[in-house]
RNA sequence: UGGGGGAUCGUUCAAUGGUAGGACAAACGACUCUGACUCGUUUUAUCUAGGUUCGAAUCCUAGUCCCCCAGCCA
């Protein structure tokens, strides 16, 4: 399901200012020395899930180094193989590099739009005796080709003449041959240290729909046969991949060394991103989804971009977060913590504030008079003095949070308890009186007093109170507020060998009759807010018009929680 | 033990023979009508051992540790 009808932000403002690191010095030597008339780069996905977090630096990256040099970044769906592919995942794509604030323009490939060349330039290879069909079985090959300390053994079709390869490559392509019979491989070194150099496979037979080509083709090329004849036909100057594809650039210089390609791309690696208490495996992502431990790609736990959208996170933050980060080539694991950062970051200068009370305590002010409903002036932004300010009705009834309330407050507190006065945001001091319990000697309700002369939040006579609490009167509308916390509940999840093992079952806490402020009603989709001294949140789409739910975006810091967790 | 890469504060990225710096995190403090924001202070790093040099994170030698590769996935 591709969430069409789900929330987008706005087109935003261009991407930040990148930071200089390997790969742009790289392309600028490129420049510099005349090497390349003009950058020209790719992100090249392959349409077998949703876009993440780490495709966000790649596409950063990529997208990023183009416009910089006064390039451009081609959208290249990497197709090569259909028993993976889906159209939903093209779509998702596209809407979510689109959101990340980048555009292809007219720039959008396929590598399924080469097949015919592809194909062409594979018989190139056969006649030239380079490449051969082996009817070897999966298994076979894989026995021939040896392990890491020994060579790899020819196969014995690996000498068969160059017109029968040809009569059998064509026959393979006509589809008389059943989905792993024989398969095209490179004749190259079978003895070659590096793995991928001993006659990789270049096509093999799938009899599966395309999502682009339907069933015209049987035989599909392999990654290392498409790739960089891809990056060559488009003209692609700087080819950029993470580490993992280092050993495959002698192939793909190969291959571009011995076909008649238009041109000489180049690949260049770096290293991809982690995060702690993060999976992006595109495999693992897709058991979660599979497996229902999540409830589909964006799910607001999800480290897609899709779910990150959805919890509210802004764009400018992921783009942010990505150049915080840098690039290099050594393995890393970023501290889920500077995401985070990043965030709050993005969020306090553009959010505007309500108040929303997640575990409500009633509060009666006993010296109020009966009925009467005051309006008060709260700031929507103290960032931002251009947002303004709205109302907010105070009552002789309301509602604070029950952790800014403690019977026995423990050292430091500086909220209510008992015969302690603190402020009502935007409105009035207030002296808890008196305890109501129930049965079960749980608090109800709290009785107070007001001081009338407190009007707005400040005493005539200078006295200060430690304590502000955040409140919603009885005009407020209830609602469900989701928490989040890591999917997995510890920093290198699988690190034991099993991934699911790790899962955390407290990465989702759904809270019913929390109270919003009723300007809360009207938040547009998609949009953070800050809810005072909670976090940020944002309306889901689960909500109706009756009933809201909102998803926490990122909380606050909360320092007297980690003075709390620290002296506990 | 074959091939390919990588090692700098807790984390991450810089410093390209000349003062090891930034960000996040942590601690403390200031400010505060958000225990938020902001500001200030502080702690902590060149994998090891030799060598070259007036001077080495950087150059040389020898080690150590870590990551990737044996899909008809990408």
């Amino acid at each position: 399901m591709v969430d069409a009808d789900r929330p987008t932000l706005p087109a935003e403002q261009p991407p930040e200012q990148a930071g200089r690191d390997f790969v742009r010095d790289i392309v600028q030597a490129d420049v510099d020395a005349g090497r390349v008339k003009g950058v020209v780069t790719r992100f090249p996905p392959e349409p077998n899930g949703y876009l993440h977090i780490g495709h966000a630096k790649s596409i950063c990256l990529n997208f990023g180094i183009a416009q910089e040099f006064g390039g451009r970044c081609h959208l290249r769906f990497d197709d090569t193989n259909p028993a993976k592919e889906e159209q939903e995942f093209i779509d998702s794509i596209q809407q979510d590099v689109r959101w990340l604030g980048f555009d292809w323009g007219e720039h959008r490939y396929f590598a399924s739009d080469y097949f015919e060349t592809l194909y062409s330039w594979a018989e190139h290879l056969v006649e030239r005796g380079l490449a051969y069909v082996d009817d070897s079985s999966a298994d076979e090959i894989r026995a021939l080709r040896g392990t890491l300390t020994e060579p790899g053994r020819p196969s014995p079709y690996r000498e068969r003449p160059v017109a029968e390869n040809l009569d059998l490559f064509r026959r393979m392509r006509a589809g008389e041959f059943a989905a792993g019979a024989r398969v095209l491989r490179a004749k190259i070194d079978l003895a070659s240290g590096n793995i991928n150099l001993r006659d990789p496979v270049l096509y093999r037979i799938v009899h599966a729909e395309h999502p682009r080509t339907g069933n015209a083709w049987c035989i599909y090329p392999t990654y290392d046969f498409a790739h960089g004849q891809s990056d060559a036909i488009e003209g692609i100057t700087h080819s950029i991949c993470t580490l993992e594809f280092e050993d495959h650039r002698p192939l793909y210089d190969w291959f571009i060394e011995h076909l008649p390609v238009p041109a000489r791309p180049h690949q260049y690696e770096f290293a991809r991103l982690n995060i702690s208490y993060t999976v992006l495996s595109k495999r693992i992502l897709t058991t979660l989804v599979r497996e229902r431990h999540v409830s589909g790609w964006d799910d607001p736990r999800m480290p897609t971009l899709a779910g990150q959208r959805r919890r509210g996170v802004p764009a400018a933050a992921l783009r942010e977060f990505v150049r915080k980060v840098g690039v290099a080539r050594a393995y890393s694991m970023v501290d889920l913590a500077l995401y985070e950062h990043a965030i709050r970051e993005q969020l306090n200068a553009g959010a505007a504030r309500r108040m929303a009370v997640l575990r409500p305590l009633k509060v009666v002010i006993d010296n109020w008079p009966e009925g009467q409903v005051e309006e008060l002036q709260a700031v929507n932004n103290p960032e931002n003095p251009e947002a303004g300010s709205r109302p907010v009705r105070m009552g002789r009834v309301l509602y604070i949070e029950r952790d800014d309330f403690a019977e026995v407050p423990p050292p430091r507190f500086h909220r209510l308890s008992p015969g302690r006065e603190v402020r009502l945001r935007y409105a009035y001091f207030i002296t808890c009186r008196t305890v109501e319990k129930n049965a079960a000697g749980e608090v109800v309700a709290l009785h107070c007093t007001y001081d009338p002369a407190t009007r707005g939040g400040n005493a005539p006579d200078g006295r200060k109170v430690r304590g502000t609490l955040h409140w919603v009167g009885e005009d407020a509308m209830p609602a469900e507020v989701r928490l989040y916390a890591p999917l997995f509940r510890r920093p290198d999840p699988g690190a034991d060998g099993d991934v699911m093992a790790d899962l955390s079952p407290e990465s989702l806490t759904a809270l019913q009759g929390c109270l919003l402020e009723p300007a809360l009603a009207s938040v547009p989709a998609g949009e953070a807010v800050q809810f005072e001294r909670l976090g940020y949140f944002c309306p889901d789409p689960d909500s109706r018009p009756d009933a809201p739910v909102f998803n926490r975006t990122v909380g606050l810091r909360d320092s007297w929680a980690k003075l709390q967790a620290g002296g506990a």
